[in-house]
Parts: C-alpha cells; structure tokens; sequence
DNA sequence: ATCCTCCCCTAC
DNA sequence: TAAGGTAGGGGAGGAT
C-alpha cells in the first residue's frame, strides 16, 4: 500500500504543481494538494527551515542580539509580522509562525493586550514590537520588560506551549472555577454588560467546562490512531509522540457535568435570553512551568485590538456588519431573489402555451448573457482613470483580501476571480484596487434584466450578473415570417436571427448600465456557455451546429460547467485532460470513475448535448446561514451566543421565504489540529476540519429561538474548545409552506382569504392544524404581518430583531416570498396526528416532547465521542440504540435532553471516533488514507482517501462495476455504446403512432410484439450479473424476431471505442445480410439501424462514423453479385436508400447539410 | 431496487 | 488587515 500511495501521492503532487490556482495563497487550499500526512508535515517543517536558513544566510554577520529568543507574534503589527520575524532570526533569534503545542516561545510579539483581569498573560512575556525594533537598533538585547505590554502581574512563564502539561494536571476539576473567575472580569464580559447582554451569571455554576481544554490534541490523537503508522516518516512519528506527551486525560467527568448545570439552567430561564451559561474558559490549570497558551487566550489576545474586535465575533453587530459586506452572501441573496422573482413573472405570464409551442424539438437558440467583470466594470464607473489599467475589486489590499472581479487587463497578468491578493500582486504588481459597491450592482443588474426581459424569449436567472434567455420561438417565428418553413430549416436566416437580437440587447445594456455585456449562443445551455467564452469581452459568439465538435474538442474538461479541481482531478487520472479525449472515452468508463449521472453528462456535453430547458428551476429545498470569517471565540459563551444569532437570521429568512422545517443541520468548522491559531487570511477560517450533524424537529418550525436552543446544543455536544471554532453554519431542510394554503382540508375554509397569498394576519391562530409552528403565538403572530420585512441582505439596514424588521416592507410586493409557497407543492398534512397538537405548545415544552424520543423524533445524538470524526457523521435512532450505555435504562436515557445524551455517551466506553476520517473523495485531495483503524462504526466510507482507493481497485473493481453498472440500469440501457438495441427500445416506446399505422398490419403487430419482448428481456436483463450478455441473449430470442442488430456496443472499455465500435458494426452487417441477403432485411432490423445511425449523427456527433457505416453497407449490398436474387438483392438496396434518408433526416435535425456518400 | 442520510462539489 | 455564502446536483453506502 505505501508504494501505491506514493505514487499517488506523486501524481497529486505533479497535478498540483501544473495546476493554477485561481487564489489564495497555497497554503490554506492547498492542503488538498499533499500527498498525505507524512508528506504534509515533511513539507511544512522544510519550508520553516528553508526561510529561516535563507533569511539567515542573507543576513551576513549580523549580531546575534537574539539569540536563545524565542518569537511569536500575535495579531496585527508594526513592523509586520514577517519584518519582525526576519529581524529575528537575522539576529540570531528563532521564530515560531504559529504555536503547536510543541514548541515554546520565550517572547509574544503584539501591540495589544486586552484589559489586565482578563487573562494571566502577564505570565508571559508580551512584549511589544518595539523592543525587537529598539534592541537591534541598540546593537543588543534590551529588557524586554521595558517594552512589556502589560504592566500587571510578574512574568514569570519562560515559555509558552500551546496546550500541552496542562491538560495532565487537568485532572483536577479544580481549574475550572478560576476559570470562570477570570471570565467573568475579561475584557470582553465587560463589554457585554455595557452592551445590556446579559453576561455570564452562570457563573455561579460551580461547575464548569473543560469544554476547551481538549482542543487541538484531539484530532493529533486521531492521527495517531490511524493504522497508517508504516507510512508515517519518522517526522511525523516524532510528532505524534511528542503530542502524545502532552497527551491529556480525557476531561469528560467535567465535561458532562457542565453540561448538565447548563441544560438545567437553560430550562429554568427560558426567555429570550442568548443562550445557556457559558462554561467559563478554561484558565490553564498552571502548571509550574510551560503554561500553554489556550486558543481562548490566543484569541483574546488577538481581540485585544479594537479593530480586530470590530471586524470579529467579539462585536455584537457582527452579522449585521459581515453580511453587509460579504460579497459572496450578496451574490447568493440576489440569486434567490432573482429566482422568485422570474418564476412570478414567469407564472403571472403564460402558464400552458410553452409545451404546446416548442414542439419542434430540435434546434434551439439559447442565448447566455453576462456582463464582463461585473463587479469591477460597475464600481470603475467612479475611476474612469482605471478603466484601461488592471483593476480588482476588493476589500483591501492586504494579502489575504479575495478579489471578487477583475478587468480584463488585469486577466493578461493571469489575475482571476476569487484570487488572493498575495497571488495577484505577485502577477501583477501595479494592481488598481478599487472598493465595492453593492447598491450600484444592483441598479446595473436590474437595468439589465430590464432589458434582457425586453427580448422576449424565456429567461432564466443564473446570478446577478447573468442569464439565459431561449429565443427559439422569436427565431422560428422570424424565419417562418420571411416565408420558409420551420421544418424546411433555414438555419442560416435563424442564426442571423439570433445574432441580430444578441446584438441588439447588447447595445440595448450597454446603453442602459455603461457596461458590456457579452453574448454567447449556442443550441442548448451548454453550447451558449461555451459561445460566451468565446465571446468575451464585449462581444458575441454564436456557435453553429458545424463547428461544435472542434469547439468543444479543444477545450480543457475544466471548461466545461460542473467540471473544476475534483472532477477535473478524477479525469486527469483517466488520461481526459480535453473534452476531445472525453469522446475517446467510453460511457462506461466515465460513469464508473464519476458515477451515473456525472459520467453520462460529461459523455454528452463531451458531445455538445445538453436537454436542460431555459428556465426549469426546482423549488426551494432549503435555508441556511454560515458565517466562516472573524470567527473568534474566547469562551462558550460567545460562541453560543452567536449559533443563537446566527439562528435568528435563519429565522428571518425561513419567514422570508414563508416556509418552515423540520431537519436542522449544523456546520462546524473547527481549526484543524495541525493548523497555526493565526491562519494567513486575516481573521480566516484557515484550515479546518469541519463536522456536521443534523437533528431532527418533530414538527416544522421557523421559530429561531427553538432552533437557537437546538442548535446551542448540538454545539455543545461537540465539545470543541471555542476558541478553535472557526466556522459556524446552521441549515434547515425538510421544508413545509408556511401557510399550510390548505392542504386538504382546505375548501373548508374559504370564507377565509382562502388563496394562499392572502393576507397573513394572525391566521395561524385561525388554522392551528396547519400551523404546526411550535414558535409562541406571540411571536409567530408578529411574524406572520410581515414576513418579507427585513432584508438580511441589504448592507444599510441594521439587523434589528425580527420584530423591528417589519420597517423594511419597501422591498417586494408581497409577492416576494409568493413564489415560493406557491411552489412549494406539498399541501403538508401531518400524516401523525400528534405534531399539530405539539405545535401548540409553547417551544419549550414542545422542545422536551420533541426531544423524547416518541421514535425517531427525538434530535440524535450522535457525537458522543468528545472528538467526534471531522465531517462525517451519521446519525439517528439507530446509531442511538445501539449505543445506549449498558448500565442506563433505555426509557431514562432517550428521554434526557439531547445534549446530555452526547455527554453520557461521550463518557462512555472507548470513544469511536475513528482518527481523521474525512474522506477525500477527490483525487486531488491528499489521499492519506488515514484508514479509520479501529472504525467502530462499521458503516462508513472506506475511510479511505476515495481515490486511491478506487484506483487501485479500479482493475478488479471492474468486477463490481458490473454490478453497478447493473444498478444504473435506466442509464446503461439508453447508452449508445453499449445498446442500440436498447436505444431502439427506448426509441419505440415514444414509437410514433403514424408510424405503426402506416405498417402493415401483421408487420405492426410484429412490431409491437417485439418491443413488449424486448422490454421484458431489458427488464430481465438487469438481474442478471453481466451486462454484456444481455444483448447476445436478446438476439438469439425466438425465431419471431429478426435478427436483432445489436451493433455498436460503441467505446467499450479502454479501447478507443471508435475503432471496436465501428468494427462491430461492421461485422454485424456482414451477419445480417448473410442470412438475410435472400428474403431481404426485417423491417425491424432496417429501423434499428436508422435509429442507431440517427443517434450516431444527433447524440455521438460521429459523422464520419454514421459515413463509414453506410458505405460499408453500400459495399456490402452492391458486391452481392454472386446470384441475382432479385427480391432479396432489390429489399436491400433499398435499405441502403432508406438509411441513408435516416441518416440524412438527422443531419438535418441538427441543422447540418447533406452527408455525401 | 429504491429511499434516505451525509457528505462533496460546483457556481456565482 | 477583512468581510471564505449558499443552494442544488449527485455519489457512497446504509436502511428498508
Ligand atoms: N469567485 C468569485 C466569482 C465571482 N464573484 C462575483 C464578482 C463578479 O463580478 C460576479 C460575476 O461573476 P462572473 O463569473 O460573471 O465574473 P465577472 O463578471 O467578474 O467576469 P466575466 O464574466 O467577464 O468573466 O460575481 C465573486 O465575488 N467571487
Ligand atoms: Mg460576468
């Protein structure tokens, strides 16, 4: 296994080496990269030493000021960071980038420190940045405590380690309390008392958390348990053992205990207060020497700064003010508006007329508009001097700052949207950074749609920025006007059509907004992608039907929509770097490397087929909200405060969009273990393993307190040190209309509004059955007069309570939110009687019902391990039953809260969690397979880096693959390659009706029969193990069937399916007219052919194929010379005619001219 | 087989 | 400094 892993591990690394990273700094996304831990740990240890050795080497003869220092730096400097790091280490000093538990410094570097009480780091030595400064300008080591940043308490900690001795003094519960102690006067309690945020009273709670002592260790441990040691290099071992070191006892006694004060506190307040009691942090317990620097404390530190405070967690109106400025939360808000704004118009316009209209199945004109760099193009309307040089659009120009547009002078320097500022700096040095500027994207976007609505066709939003528009009626009908036929075909007088209104909306914007926009036109979605990139900048392409395949063939597969970094790597592993070599790729193939649905995709667009309509957009499955930036935490308090925050939003929006649910998922991000507290992108997320775990309502609610509550409690069934979350998202699913619009019920109650769009009022007192809400009536009454009310969104309004956000009606007509409910189908009648009668309960209490466990209601608790597996999770009753401990009554366990389950279970036995088992499925993601050793969880993945593990059983798992291949069988069986037997099936199934009755009678009935038999026989054949079988057995059927043409079993495995396919074929005809050249061919078997060959032209795109096969035909007719068999001989040279006119009719479907023969 | 859950992946 | 959100498609594998 370890050489296969190298090699894989190698080719990752080769891939990665030519891959181009569209941004960031390397560091962080690139994880993905490495070969696995061994190699990962390799890398990072010689890079530190290869910088240092560098910086060293380039000092020259320095003095050694610092020698024996040890630096850190924390938070914001001047000098920066690196200044100051190379200053030391240019003077003989050491520094750390990050502190990882292992190693120790002897001096923090920060200009801040938060307010004495808060935390004991007067025990270390902070220092501010001039005395690096000063001491090398004075030639020698100045006191540091001249330059200490506080003044309080002694120094005396020589070192600082991250966790480390700590945790084994842990075992003492004592620690705790002075925790709190500390907490309770920190900086940022304070701060939440002046704010009127009711702070930590909990703190009487005796009790209190070791909730974040346990952190980073846990996943180093997990790493260790991997049975992968005899992969490890020596590297890592070392450093597992030193980790195991400092290996504390597990502290789940206090854990479990703290979180049972909390839950009984949480059930005694039940207000609106934030959230339970926050477990103080956790004040090392002090070990004499090496006190570690917990990640609350790094981050307090880190806070100390007023600006970092600001832009963090730590400020109260963070939501508010990060939303206002995400430019990805804006994009994705708009998107959603855009959707429900264009299914209203589009229901209020014509419901029916479009299945009738676009009977004429072929040939479509799709246009895909899209303004060039939007973003930057609008916001350089305020600095035309910039226009023409290269520009982004940004927050700031600090390293980490993502570019979210970038013109298109600025893409000649290889700068690209998403980038990091580091990277386009380093490609473009003389970058313009320009702002954002939110409100005037929206003004552009809306004139845009203006127009773009103007056009007439049928349009579908894709972003702010960009949409498809179906003109194919407005083509036709023009054509038509100017006196063809539509069946006729004048492709050329349509394409002219369609290029002429593409440039007329082009002017039309242009003219409205100040931007370009560009234009791509295709016959389908994809082709009209592909034209926009053509197109781009500030122009218009539209690709003809002939030129399709030699477009699409150059591509890179990434080009194409849905392929990017993982699929890109799955098929690079195949030898597929083009869309060309897709084609040479057998379906089989591709869908066995990406699965059915991705495989038979790519194996169609590969060939220019895309069936997707303009417009075709699902209803709304669910709602969420995650915040994975400034998150800073320096006890559990705030973090639970914010999950409650976060929650209220979700709340906002669940109203917005007049739906409820009952599935609620959480997202955790949680620093990886061997990540720096500080990662490169300011306040990041940086690298992180992430969890999630989902629990499950009894009835559906919206209420975002409930859900607060819930949320707050699988939070603390996580057990994660709050200072190492990094990324907190809560979603829900399971979705329900809000306004029950009657579900069956209904007629009942018209007197009322009746229709679901009616008036909101506090209906829900009127139909508490429908309202299955277990939100307060109060509350839910409030809610209901405007749901739409506040605009989470919009940047300007403050984020009020919910019950504020009324003031915002100006947005959309009540209408707004229709669409949604309107969609949203299902009429939900509480199939179990019980939850309307929960409903009613006030949260609370339905709270407790719901968390019993009636059966499958009660929220799961699946992380008893206090290191629960990053991502990866599994959930429910079942998981849950089987895990009951043995000495606790099964009725009293299910019935405790949710949470304390996870704890009692977390207590109990051996935890499970099975090292670091998040799974890369893609082969570009670091494949350590870090096997789950001991997997207590049967279940699971592999547990294997996906990739290699298919590759290596890709050979033999070809075995298996028949056996999925069986599963897939809907998809098999349409496939070209394999059947055209089975393609004729398909194809009789729609059999046109005029077609059989123009068949002679016992030839239609022939015909009919045959189709049942093969259907049967397809059906029949699904069980049966091998594929390849079927279609010899259908063949040698009984003698009513004709011969069964069973041609192209096209690119079948690793050949270059061309060739085999065509001999196939070939060899097929040859059978066929042998036994038939006498009475001629079946009328069966001629049709199978044309259809075969249709699909050749229409769907393979192989013209030369569909040319091939008919010659060969011709030739194999023609030399039949030996016996004039008159009837025979005349029956097959009229085949010949009538495939060629098969033929023919297809390249004229495809708008394509004659084939010549 | 099919459905369901829990992810991963992609797009803007 | 910086604002790394969010929804849907779909694959893997267990439950039914
Ligand atoms: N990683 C990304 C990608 C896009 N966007 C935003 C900014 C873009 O302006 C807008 C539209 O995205 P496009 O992919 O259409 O990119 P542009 O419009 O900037 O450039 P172009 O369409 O010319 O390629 O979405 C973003 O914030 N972050
Ligand atoms: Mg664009």
């Amino acid at each position: 296994m370890g050489s296969r892993l190298e090699k894989n591990s190698t080719a990752v690394r080769k891939r990665l080496e030519n891959h181009e990273f569209t941004g960031e700094d390397g560091e962080e996304y690139a994880p993905s990269a490495f070969g696995g831990f061994p190699d990962y740990f390799r890398r990072k240890k010689i890079k530190l030493q290869n910088v240092d050795a560098e910086i060293r080497a380039a000092a020259g003869d320095k003095p050694p000021i610092f020698k024996g220092v040890v630096g850190h730096v924390i938070g914001y400097t001047q000098p920066s960071l690196t200044d100051i790091h190379k200053a030391i280490v240019e003077h003989g000093g050491v520094f750390l980038q990050y502190l990882d538990g292992k190693t120790m410094a002897t001096h923090i570097i920060c200009s801040a420190l938060p307010p004495k009480k808060s935390l004991e780091f007067s025990k270390y030595r902070m220092v501010k940045p001039a005395w690096v400064v000063d001491s090398i300008k004075a030639g020698k080591l100045l006191p540091w405590a001249d330059y200490k940043v506080i003044d309080e308490g002694g120094a005396r900690q020589k070192t600082i380690r991250l966790d480390g001795g700590k945790m084994s003094s842990q075992a003492t519960q004592q620690p705790p309390l002075r925790y709190r102690e500390q907490t309770q006067n920190s900086f940022y309690t304070s701060q939440l008392r002046s704010m009127g945020t009711s702070p930590a009273q909990g703190s009487s709670s005796p009790l209190v958390t070791p909730r974040l002592n346990k952190p980073r260790l846990q996943a180093v441990e997990s790493i260790e348990d991997d049975p992968m040691d005899e992969d490890i290099d020596d590297d890592m071992m070392a450093l597992v053992e030193e980790e195991r070191q400092l290996e504390p006892g597990r502290a789940q006694e206090p854990a479990r205990a703290s979180s049972m004060a909390l839950e009984a506190t949480e059930e005694t307040e039940e207000g609106p207060t934030p959230a339970a009691q926050p477990p103080p942090p956790d004040p090392p317990v002090a070990p004499k020497e090496g006190k570690p620097l917990t990640s609350e404390e790094h981050n307090a530190l880190l806070l100390a700064d007023p600006r970092m405070r600001k832009s963090s967690t730590a400020n109260p109106e963070f939501l508010k003010q990060y939303y206002s400025e995400s430019r990805l939360h804006h994009l994705s808000t708009w998107k959603a508006e855009l959707k429900s704004k264009m299914q209203r118009l589009a229901a209020e316009r014509g419901p029916a007329p479009k299945g009738v209209k676009r009977k004429p199945g072929l040939r479509r004109y799709i246009m895909h508009v899209d303004f060039d760099s939007f973003f930057c193009a609008v916001s350089l309307k305020k600095y035309p001097e910039f226009v023409d040089k290269p520009a982004v659009v940004a927050h700031g120009s600090g390293s980490g700052s993502e570019i979210a547009s970038c013109n298109y002078p600025a893409r000649k320097f290889g700068v690209k949207n998403g980038m990091w500022m580091k990277r386009a700096q380093e490609l473009c040095p003389d970058l313009k950074v320009v702002g954002y500027d939110f409100p005037a994207y929206e003004e552009a976007s809306a004139l845009f749609y203006d127009a773009v609505l103007e056009v007439g066709g049928v349009v579908q939003s894709v972003s702010i920025d960009e949409a498809l528009v179906d003109i194919t009626s407005l083509v036709l009908d023009a054509a038509v006007s100017k006196g063809v036929g539509v069946s006729e075909g004048s492709p050329w007088r349509e394409q002219e059509k369609a290029d002429e209104i593409a440039s007329r909306l082009r002017e039309r914007i242009k003219e409205k907004t100040g931007c370009n926009v560009s234009v791509g036109i295709g016959g389908n979605i994809l082709l009209a992608k592909v034209a926009l990139r053509k197109a781009k900048p500030a122009g218009q392409y539209q690709i003809r039907p002939e030129e399709v395949l030699d477009i699409l063939g150059a591509l890179k597969v990434e080009d194409l929509p849905g392929v990017a970094y993982s699929i890109g790597g799955k098929l690079e592993e195949i030898g597929v770097k083009l869309v060309s070599n897709i084609r040479q790729t057998s379906k089989e193939r591709l869908t066995s490397v990406l699965g059915p649905k991705t495989g038979e995709k790519l194996w169609e667009y590969a060939r220019g087929i895309d069936k997707t309509e303009v417009g075709e957009q699902p209803v709304r499955k669910s709602v969420s909200a995650e915040v994975n930036w400034g998150i800073r935490f320096i006890n559990q308090q705030e973090a639970e405060e914010f999950v409650g925050n976060l929650c209220k939003e979700l709340e906002r929006r669940l109203l917005n969009e007049g739906v409820k649910g009952k599935h609620l998922t959480v997202k955790i991000m949680r620093r990886a273990a061997d990540a720096p507290l500080d990662p490169p992108k300011h306040l990041g997320h940086g690298e992180c393993d992430t969890f999630n775990k989902s629990i499950v309502f009894g009835v559906a609610t919206n209420n975002g307190e409930f859900i607060g509550k819930e949320a707050v409690a699988v939070l603390r069934a996580f057990n994660f040190s709050p200072g190492d979350l990094r990324g907190i998202g809560v979603q829900v699913t399971k979705l329900e209309p809000l306004k029950a619009s009657a579900p069956e019920g209904s007629q009942k109650r018209l007197n009322f509004g009746s229709f679901a769009a009616h008036t909101p009022a506090k209906k829900q007192r009127t139909e508490p059955i429908e309202e299955g809400t277990p939100e307060k009536p109060k509350t839910a009454s409030h809610h209901e007069v405007d749901p739409i009310a506040d605009d989470p969104l919009t940047p300007r309004k403050p984020k009020v309570h919910p019950a504020l956000a009324l003031a915002k009606a100006n947005e959309a007509d009540a209408s707004a939110r229709t669409p949604l409910n309107v969609t949203g189908t299902q009429f939900i009648m509480p199939s179990n009687a019980d939850p309307a009668v929960i409903a009613e309960l006030p949260p609370d209490i339905n709270r407790h019902f719901v968390t019993k466990p009636p059966e499958n209601n009660f929220p799961d608790v699946k992380s008893r391990d206090p290191t629960p597996a990053p991502v990866k999770s599994r959930t429910q009753s079942p998981a849950l039953q089987d895990e009951i401990p043995a000495d606790f009554d099964p009725e009293v366990f299910l019935a405790l809260p949710e949470d304390i389950k996870a704890e009692i279970l977390a207590s109990h036995g051996p935890s499970r969690s099975r090292g670091q088992s998040v799974l890369p499925q893609s082969p570009r993601k670091d494949r350590i397979l870090q096997p789950p050793k001991r997997a207590p969880t049967p279940t699971k993945r592999g547990g294997r880096g996906g990739k290699i593990h298919s590759l290596f059983n890709r050979a033999k798992a070809k075995q298996q693959d028949a056996n999925a291949g069986l599963h897939q069988t809907n998809f098999l069986t349409r496939d070209t390659k394999r059947a055209p037997v089975d393609q004729e099936i398909e194809a009789l199934e729609e059999i046109d009706p005029t077609f059989l009755a123009e068949l002679p009678e016992d030839v239609r009935k022939e015909v009919v029969a045959d189709h049942r038999r093969r259907r049967m026989a397809q059906r029949s054949g699904l069980l049966a193990p091998v594929p390849s079988r079927q279609e010899n057995k259908r063949r040698s059927g009984t003698g009513e069937t004709k011969l069964k043409f069973p041609p192209p079993p096209p690119k079948v495995g690793l050949s270059g399916s061309g060739l085999t396919d065509l001999t196939e074929v070939k060899d097929m005809i040859n059978a066929w007219h042998r036994e038939t050249k006498a009475e001629g061919p079946h009328v069966d078997d001629v049709r199978v052919l044309e259809k075969y060959l249709a699909r050749v032209v229409v769907e393979e795109r192989d013209m030369e194929k569909a040319k091939k096969v008919i010659r060969w035909l011709e030739w194999v007719v023609d030399a039949d010379e030996d016996e004039d068999e008159g009837r025979g001989k005349e029956a097959w040279s009229e085949t010949v005619e009538s495939v060629k006119a098969a033929v023919q009719a297809a390249m004229a479907e495809r708008g394509l001219g004659k084939m010549e023969f």
